[in-house]
DNA sequence: TTAGGGTTAG
């Protein structure tokens, strides 16, 4: 069988080497050496050493009066060393070889380590006998994989003729080419390895189970893992306890769990099979296709079979039940683990505390820490960034920020995927120039960018608009020999979309698909998003239509998206249909389906169909998001319904969905518009105590309802605390207290709060000018008016014709004809009165 | 044979 890889893989000549006779290689087993003799060498001398001699015979004689390990250290031998051939290598290796054959291993690698001597085939083959009768595999196997790194893919027949015209009767020519087949399919070159198992046949030598196992594993991935196998069989090779798990792994990386499963089914019995290696790797690749049920029922059958789970069998198991979600059952089996004696390892902990990170439960996986510290395990690197995610994930990017540098601090050298966490952190959070400054030094600590790294930081660039600096950041990576996959084109689709460039994102898009580059849908999605994002809702159904045309498959993010698309135009009722259009597909409406539904209804003030859509959720065991019920209260908080918004904030905490700032803010400024500043407050409290730091919208929110409701010494005075505890507050905070305190007349404290907010470096435009000179000038209030105008001008802004106008109707209106005048001439110069 | 990093939609 393996006869047929000869001919159908070597089409053509074979690279057989012109002249085999330049390589002086002794062809029987009768030693060059004894051919040694003083004769002129055909080696150019040089002016170094003039003497005329043969190295090869002045170094033979130094071994032998001296003693070999005397001579190499001497000076002698190193001066000579320099002006050696390789056929005058191959000779004294040989020579070495028969009178002391440690000494013809040691001058070999002397020469390899020491002066970069590379070596002849011959030498390395002669050497390759010695290791091999001493069965010294691993140095074998070292040199073979040299040699098959400087003779590269496909040499397999121009070695082994070599190796048969010049050892053809050598004792050790089995183990050798058996090494030979394992280095080549160790090496990735699998059929080079096929090649020399087929000429091991013809010449009746047989291969070692561990070069087969090596070609099984290698072969996985396709069909001639079972032509391989039969061989196995054939030939009467022992298998090992590896050669049926390998097997098993071959099948299930095909997708062919099923048969994998018969496969273990049959080999029941025999004395390697069903090893508890071959039941957990059918357990992973279940795992894997998200089926952690049929994983648990092999896990039975593994105990029906009389094997026992070891620790992976456990740990695979809790990671698939955690991927899925189901935490309870995860616990129960790290349970079961210790009932049965298998502590749950360092892998265990990590799978539960990414388990309950996956479900934005981080005291959950705070508990988990806890637990193992219980234990005596300590967290490594792997927890390290799980828990850096978690803070991530939930915002705070400065406690992530610590966690590392608490790494640091307790010795651990940052992975190139903690770096990654952090930058993506920082990138996430706007804080990009941070992220590229950590990547530096990451750099500087020797850790090499990766494609996801430089993903994230090109993702950030991108988002950022600044689509200049990423394409740097992109040929970077390509110098670097890394390829960019799709997840780059859609960080570029991202970028343009970011600076309106619509058209230039569809021309880049198209550019990618049409070169065949990649068809991924998720580029596909982005570009339909980046319409819907500019309302034009019939160019992202046209490229919707285009792609079902070109067979490609949408995903459910490409109906979310254009059903964003029609609510945001108002297109409700079409929305919902596109709902059923995806059940067409086979797809499952998402949690993100029925929020973006649930919103729009929610804004038309349909709040049955709103809570009905949620119920449906319920029915079809869609768990809705924390989102979803900040949607939900919106809605009722704007019709007035402030006990059952609260009511819902309650349930979402009894089923475990944690509100967010943006959840809670919501329902404060509900509050604060009924003027139940009261209860405002006591929701700021209850989110400290859910861990949750009010944004500067929450601040924004209490200052508004203090000033609406008339308490503006309380909003002064929450002001002046937050801006002593340095809590970050926005521009609007500021204006907020403005506008009241303009409205109320109180021009001068209006000044102090526009000086105190143009000198914290918010920026600053006319419009934050007008709407104050607007404001005191419909009061008549002409002199400060005049003062903010004065103001504005003093910070270099001009103004224009609308603040003009406005000012030229207040001086009017007050009788001021002096500053009409003057205001008029002023506008002239500006060319504010040109029509 | 097990654990940690990047995309789209509300």
């Amino acid at each position: 069988m393996l006869n047929k890889w000869k001919r159908l893989n070597f089409p053509g000549k074979f690279p057989f080497l012109a002249s085999l006779s330049s390589l002086i290689v002794s062809k029987s087993s009768v030693s060059v050496a004894a051919k040694i003799e003083y004769e002129p060498t055909t080696c150019k001398t040089t002016a170094v050493n003039p003497n005329p001699r043969d190295p090869v015979n002045e170094i033979l004689l130094g071994f032998r009066s001296l003693g070999f390990r005397r001579f190499i250290g001497g000076h002698y031998f190193r001066s000579i060393i320099s002006m050696l051939n390789h056929a005058q290598v191959d000779r004294i290796i040989d020579y070495l070889r028969v009178e002391d054959a440690e000494s013809a291993v040691d001058f070999f690698n002397l020469l390899k380590d020491e002066f970069g001597f590379r070596h002849s085939r011959g030498s390395r083959f002669l050497v390759s006998h010695v290791l091999a009768k001493e069965r010294r595999l691993r140095e074998l196997h070292l040199i073979l994989k040299q040699l098959l790194q400087d003779e590269g893919s496909g040499s397999a027949p121009s070695l082994c003729e070599f190796l048969l015209d010049s050892f053809r009767d050598w004792d050790s020519n089995g183990v050798v080419l058996d090494m030979l087949a394992l280095a080549y399919s160790k090496s990735e070159m699998v059929y080079d390895a096929l090649f020399v198992l087929a000429m091991m046949k013809d010449l009746n030598l047989q291969s070692s189970i561990q070069t087969y196992n090596s070609l099984l594993y290698n072969l996985r991935h396709n069909d001639i893992m079972w032509d391989v196998y039969n061989e196995i069989k054939v030939s009467g090779t022992p298998q090992s306890e590896h050669t049926d798990s390998i097997l098993t792994n071959g099948l299930c990386c095909q997708s062919r769990v099923q048969d994998a499963v018969s496969f273990l089914r049959n080999t029941e019995g025999k004395v390697f099979g069903s090893s508890v290696v071959s039941f957990n790797t059918i357990m992973s690749k279940y795992c894997k296709l998200g089926l952690a049920d049929v994983a648990k029922s092999i896990f039975c059958l593994m105990i029906k079979y009389g094997l026992h789970p070891d620790v992976y069998s456990y740990n695979i198991l809790i990671h698939g039940l955690c991927v899925a979600g189901s935490m309870e059952e995860a616990l129960e089996f790290k349970d079961d683990m210790e009932k049965h004696g298998i502590g749950p390892d360092i892998v265990t902990y990590n799978i539960l505390c990414k388990g309950f990170h996956l479900l934005g439960l981080m005291s959950g996986a705070w508990k988990v820490i806890q637990n193992m510290l219980l234990k005596g395990v300590n967290p490594n690197l792997v927890t390290y960034t799980i828990l850096i995610c978690g803070h991530c994930q939930t915002g705070n990017i400065d406690e992530g920020l610590k966690l590392g540098r608490e790494m640091l601090s307790r010795g651990f050298q940052l992975s190139i995927i903690s770096y990654s966490v952090l930058i993506s952190c920082l990138c996430k959070s706007g804080q990009v120039d941070k992220g590229l400054e950590l990547f530096h030094e990451m750099e500087a600590n020797g850790l090499k960018a990766d494609l996801i790294t430089y993903s994230i930081l090109i993702h950030g660039l991108c988002k950022q608009g600044e689509v200049q600096r990423a394409m740097q950041l992109y040929n970077e990576m390509c110098s670097k020999s890394i390829s960019p996959n799709s997840f780059a084109h859609g960080a570029f689709l991202l970028g343009f979309r970011e600076k309106g460039m619509i058209s230039d994102a569809r021309m880049y898009l198209d550019a990618v698909t049409m070169s065949n580059l990649t068809q991924d849908i998720v580029l596909y999605n982005i570009m339909i998003g980046s319409y819907v994002k500019f309302d034009d809702i019939e160019e992202a159904v046209r490229l919707y239509e285009q792609i079902i045309r070109h067979g490609i498959t949408p995903t459910v993010v490409t109906f979310n998206s254009l059903i964003y698309g029609f609510c945001r135009t108002g297109r409700v009722a079409e929305a919902r249909r596109w709902m059923d259009t995806i059940k067409s597909y086979g797809l499952e409406p998402t949690a993100i389906t029925y929020t973006t539904l649930m919103n729009a209804y929610s804004e038309e003030g349909n709040m049955d169909t709103v809570l009905a859509l949620l119920q449906e959720m319920e029915e079809k065991v869609i768990r809705p998001t924390h989102v979803t019920y900040t949607v939900v209260i919106k809605g009722l908080c704007k019709q007035g319904k402030l006990h059952e918004s609260v009511q819902l904030l309650e349930d979402m905490h009894g089923k475990g969905i944690t509100p967010d700032q943006i959840t809670y803010n919501t329902i404060i400024q509900c509050f604060c518009k009924v003027k139940d500043m009261r209860k405002a407050f006591e929701l700021v409290d209850e989110m400290s105590l859910h861990n949750l730091e009010p944004t500067p919208a929450t601040y924004n929110v209490l200052l508004n309802g203090l000033c609406v409701f008339g308490d503006l010494k309380g909003a002064d005075g929450l002001l002046i605390s937050l801006q002593e505890r340095n809590i970050k507050l926005t521009k609007v905070a500021y204006t907020t207290l403005i506008k009241a305190h303009c409205v109320k007349g109180d021009a001068s404290r209006a000044g102090v709060l526009f000086r105190e907010m143009v000198e914290k470096g918010f920026e600053i435009s006319i419009r934050d000018y007008s709407a104050v000179i607007n404001r005191l000038s419909k009061r008549g209030l002409i002199t400060e008016t005049k003062f903010f105008l004065s103001m504005m001008l003093c910070d270099g802004v001009s103004p224009d014709q609308e603040i003009g106008e406005v000012l030229l109707n207040a001086f009017h209106q007050g009788g001021d004809t002096n500053s009409v005048l003057e205001l008029l001439g002023q506008m002239i110069k500006l060319g504010l009165l040109g029509d």
